[in-house]
DNA sequence: AATATAAATGAATGTTCATTCACTTAAAAG
DNA sequence: CTTTTAAGTGAATGAACATTCATTTATATT
């Protein structure tokens, strides 16, 4: 002990593998998409990633911890996406547009991040409350009240509003990801697609 | 041995209890919405149904092929519902609300069995295939092509038109299931709430 | 009442599960 | 080079899992 160590906080002596946490999760995310919740348990995962089974619980709590970490992670990096380059100051035409393309872009990019999305969505076993969206969501009532405003937008319930502008959307997007869509061929969701449709929703939603 | 006896073909002696079969399904269709997939497990469920575990595979032959039985079960009743009382010569708007109507009255009445469609619908261990949509595909393909023979609806690829039609529907009921919507207050799909957004479906799908 | 047969069962089986723990390894700081 | 500390591990543990099987039970027919 010298004279300084009385102030001395230590750092860490052995860094964390970023590469080894990266690999969990993507390897996690791909086992869930493509086998279910019981097609992904902590032996199966840890060896698939290339790590001890017991190395997970340096980085998780628990099996259910990381689901929720999981999730907690796509909906982060999701929301930030999905607000790129967007202002509520936006018309409401120019707003969706730009909201659609992100999330389009995001979707087709990290396929498995939004059909992980989709599969916990609706799971009981996540904990949806711990997920922040203050800051989204108040983003998304000024835009929405900016559109009223400007008569773009008729007054309505916003999970109505949401339901249109969004709900369609997403439903496009799941056609999108899938392997086979209604009629029983590949359908891609190009930009013009795109377009027709938020034509049409716009149109919708004006009074 | 009678001189019938080689045609003789033997009749149930005992026959199954259907009380037990409705417990089984009930049972499970409760604890995988409220639980999930990890939630139901085949002794759990046997205890809560009141039966043995070894009575689940009279019934089923597997975990799997009982999951399977489930989706399609689930996934029969709502399409036969979901078609009462329509036909394809009706209009698109007075064809839509129908059939809007019909999965209300069907999601409201029953909760759990919309929670676990939409639980599995995008799970990947359900053999999506097996579930027969042909009836059901033609009949809606009749309806469009009818829609836009009377100019009540624009040529757009199908999956376009179902997500506008039916996607914006079908989130607006996921609001209506959930404890807590986007307000954080429960939201209830009234009829007033949907004729207001029919209107606006109608609207963006004419020419 | 006796018979035949499928429904229904409780206990048991071997497997896989999540989680733990005593231990080894790597590397920053002295 | 030594010390310190957290990262990382392989093997082990008990619980829970899906499934099976030798029996028992209920009932329509004879």
């Amino acid at each position: 002990m010298n004279e300084h160590s009385f102030i001395f906080v230590p750092e860490k002596l052995r860094i964390r593998d970023e590469n080894k946490e990266l690999a969990i999760r993507e390897t996690a995310l791909k086992m869930l998409v493509e086998q279910g919740f019981d097609g992904m348990s902590m032996q199966k995962l840890a060896t698939a990633a290339g790590v001890s089974p017991a190395t997970l619980y340096i980085y998780y709590k628990n099996r259910e911890d990381m689901l929720n970490q999981l999730f907690t992670h796509v909906h982060e990096t999701f929301a930030e996406v999905a607000l790129k380059n967007f202002s509520p100051e936006m018309s409401l035409e120019q707003g969706l547009w730009i909201q659609w393309k992100n999330r389009a872009r995001f979707i087709t990019e990290y396929p498995n991040y939004f059909k992980f999305f989709e599969l916990f969505r609706n799971s009981p076993q996540i904990d949806h409350c711990k997920v922040n969206m203050a800051a989204f969501k108040q983003s998304m009532q000024l835009f929405v009240k900016n559109a009223i405003e400007r008569k773009e937008l008729k007054k309505m319930e916003t999970e109505v509003f949401w339901s249109v502008a969004y709900g369609t959307f997403y439903s496009l997007m799941k056609f999108h990801v899938q392997e086979k869509s209604m009629m029983n061929k590949k359908f891609k969701v190009t930009d013009a697609i795109m377009k027709q449709t938020l034509k049409m929703v716009v149109k919708a939603l004006k009074q």
